[in-house]
DNA sequence: CGCTTCCTTGAGTAAATTCAAGACTTGTGG
DNA sequence: CCACAAGTCTTGAATTTACTCAAGGAAGCG
């Protein structure tokens, strides 16, 4: 299951220390922490864990991309949590998941065996509290994405996960066009993300395409030509749900 | 807003002193809750809070039913949330929520000052930790709930939404059938739940009538008549996920 | 009793799915 | 370097599912 060890960083200089679970910890809990963690890495498409197995580790997500899902009895899928750079595998008291956990993309993590990591977080604030600040960015996204299935219309669907992707790929400059996202997903996982088929997403994006709002460099590199248009294209309030 | 304030009950004598945001206390903690506390009463379908108002209490459902929902600009609504007694409205850190709360059934909350309780929450853990556990049970929920929403039928939905409140509505013989179920929404607010429209929401109960499945007593109180086959109706795996 | 609200049922429609075929990409071995 | 295979994506046609629109019936409340 795991194909190598990536050489282990330093914490401190981790790309993902201040947002990840170590966020709010001081170079003494750092060190704790750096103590335990071991990296493990997993090639594009690898099950990192099945849906009931025992949680032997937790961990952060060092780069790349991975996903959460969930499967009927038919095989129907539908993505549930879609993980990057800096999010957390696992929860203090869980010890199993119900779902499955894939690479979607190579993928590298920062490993902590479960028990230990839990003696760590009884007795550290700082990593109880970032603990639960992610867990409550998850239900946000969780319940964001429940209008979503339930009630967009394919368009809408397409159009808000690639306005989501134009923010979350250049934080620096979110809402500059004509500048390259790179999409990690293959069409079928857009798919399961969104609850459409394949089909429907081709044809939802090829729509965008045709109405000049995102043009394709590659399959997997988009840019978005027009903002607003695609801003408009999601079906939420325009003020982004901000009042005043 | 506020219709009437209910006679304050001792903590001790509450019905959901084990379950709710205070389940892990010790009495003496207990005490600091009680000294703070305040109830307030909502009548059917009355507003709570709105999306982006600022917080300035979280509270613990006493009796009754609330809703979360969110709505995009045109009227489509989504409900994202179903609490029942002990659930907890409210989050540490977050000064306002982005979801309207709405009481579905004549509601009493048990209410706190935002800022006096987050101090309470910063200087016991059994506090903080009980809010972990909820808020983790929710992310739980949350999940199956777009499992449901993005690749489930109609009937599916419906199957999953009674086979849901069979269990919840009577904990101690949780799998006997003929029991009287108790439905707290409307057509519309189930369909709001299960993002469909109250049309199909009442077509596929009828068809789960006429296939024997389970029967009306009126309009808001039901039996199931055949456990395994509303559970077969689900879509989920037949062994609820347990995995050995 | 009469009004309002809630629920049911039917007919026609629209949206997304299914099925099918073919085109483009990428990687592999000759 | 090319040929081929596997994987991925696009596009079209037919179908299915759930929605919309419409009307009427039942229940609850003053």
């Amino acid at each position: 299951m795991v194909l190598f060890r990536t050489n282990i960083l330093k914490c401190n200089e981790c790309p993902i220390r201040h947002r990840a679970v170590c966020a709010n910890c001081n170079d003494i809990e750092l060190n704790l922490l750096e103590n335990i963690k071991t990296y493990k890495s997993y090639s594009a498409g690898e099950r990192i864990l099945w849906r009931g197995e025992e949680l032997i580790f937790v961990a952060s997500v060092v780069n790349g991309v991975v996903s959460l899902s969930k499967t009927l009895e038919d095989g129907r899928k539908q993505m549930v949590g879609l993980l990057l750079p800096s999010d957390f595998i696992g929860r203090p008291g869980r010890k199993e998941i119900e779902f499955d956990v894939t690479a979607t993309t190579d993928v590298t993590l920062c490993c902590f065996k479960r028990k230990p990591f839990e003696k760590l977080v009884k007795e550290t604030p700082a990593i109880a509290q970032r603990l639960m600040e992610l867990a409550l960015d998850e239900l946000d996204a969780a319940r964001d994405w429940m209008l979503l299935l339930g009630r967009k219309t394919a368009l809408e669907k397409i159009a808000t996960f690639m306005e989501m992707f134009m923010r979350r790929s250049n934080s620096q400059n979110p809402l500059k066009s004509h500048q390259n996202i790179h999409l990690p997903l293959r069409r079928e996982e857009v798919a399961d993300y969104l609850g459409l088929t394949l089909e429907t997403v081709s044809r939802q994006l090829n729509y965008l395409k045709k109405m000049e709002i995102i043009d394709f460099v590659d399959r997997r590199n988009f840019q978005v030509l027009n903002i607003s248009a695609l801003q408009n294209a999601t079906g939420d309030d325009s003020d982004g749900g901000v009042i005043n």
